[in-house]
DNA sequence: CCAAACTTTCAATTGTTTTTGAAACAACTG
DNA sequence: CAGTTGTTTCAAAAACAATTGAAAGTTTGG
């Protein structure tokens, strides 16, 4: 009972779709677009809005939007089809550079306005003249939680300049540590160098 | 026009807390328990649920229900109070402990899966048997996320590492880099070692 | 410049997650 | 051990997010 190439395909293609779904719902972003990320990332052609929408089983609506987002975010391209109609839309390979992009305009962002915040509470009780016991506690504290802040800018920060120029200097940072792990899906794979596209 | 201390003081709390509350809606947590959990780190007394309830403008459901959530997290700890009748909870303080259980249990799990599911797609591509141009490229691009995901589970794994003991080792950690960047909050703040609390 | 082909926008809908409120439950106290 | 106080559970409501579908807007070929 086993069914035709095309087929088995297209149930591949339909798996990684919707697992990459999850990771990007997972990271805050839309599953929609990490379908469609994967669909377009996993074909030889560029492909139109239309096929698209049937093969994600949405709405074309729902596809335009999810494309200007993805190409917003630089992960999607429209490719430029001479003799064709429609637009067609070609996935962005160089995902580490992306992930960078992502990390730096959005993470960091969200960071950099909780240290802000925590500034400013901080300033707050500053201000009061004689501080009891309890504000000198509070004031101790937020100084923690805006010495955390700081530190995940940091690692964020370092993250974000991890593969700066392609894949190549991960593998670097890829031992730090001293001890290796138990289980878990192996975690140095691959050979030396893929770069570029992934 | 200035406030009591005591007003002022809950503003700087109010506004911590729904600072963080926000961080940890981006990270996938519900709000409030950031709120909750902030609430708790900036209080020399444990607070009973009706006091966190009532600060917290939420319903004695909701604190309960974000309360056990973040005991299993171990972010939150009952207070065994003698003479008290209610139950008095207290902030976790060892917060990179804590994040680093976090990272572990929950983005790991997360990869995992779906390193597991990209083999699985690969796997059905392998029992075609004469594979077209097309098969073969989708099969190509599967091992390019495969190896994605297996980098990414690397990186997370050593993020988890990270601090394992304490905060010590992050201070090394933090000098990965070359470059220093130009703007944004600096990055790194505060004395050599506050290590357990923050 | 019109009509067809395609794309974008957006109000309405559907779906999901969080919060509420009240009931069930548990723990202590007199 | 009955009543009171405090906690948990859970179905319903509210808040929030994603998707649809249809109308408005573009583009292009004739």
């Amino acid at each position: 009972m086993e069914d035709s190439a095309e087929q088995a395909r297209q149930r591949a293609i339909g798996l990684a779709a919707e697992t990459m779904g999850e990771i990007v719902d997972f990271w805050g972003f839309k599953a929609s677009m990490g379908r469609i990320w994967t669909l377009l990332y996993l074909s030889t052609a560029a492909l139109p809005a239309d096929v698209i929408a049937t093969r994600t089983h949405l709405s074309a609506g729902a596809v335009s939007m999810a494309l200007s987002e993805l190409m917003q975010w630089g992960l999607v391209a429209r490719e430029p089809l001479p003799n064709e109609r429609k637009r067609h839309y070609r996935a962005e390979t160089d995902i580490w550079g992306i992930i960078r992009r992502i990390i730096r305009e959005r993470e960091l962002r969200v960071v950099a306005r909780a240290v802000k915040r925590f500034e400013e509470a901080h300033r707050i009780l500053e201000e009061i003249d004689n501080p009891d016991e309890e504000t000198r506690f509070v004031k101790q504290r937020l100084k923690g939680l805006l010495e955390l802040a700081h530190l995940g800018y940091s690692l964020v920060e370092r993250l974000a300049d991890i593969g700066q120029f392609s894949l190549a200097p991960i593998r670097g940072v890829l031992s730090w540590g001293r001890k290796r792990s138990d289980q878990g899906p192996g975690s140095d794979a691959g050979g030396p160098d893929a770069a570029g596209s992934i």
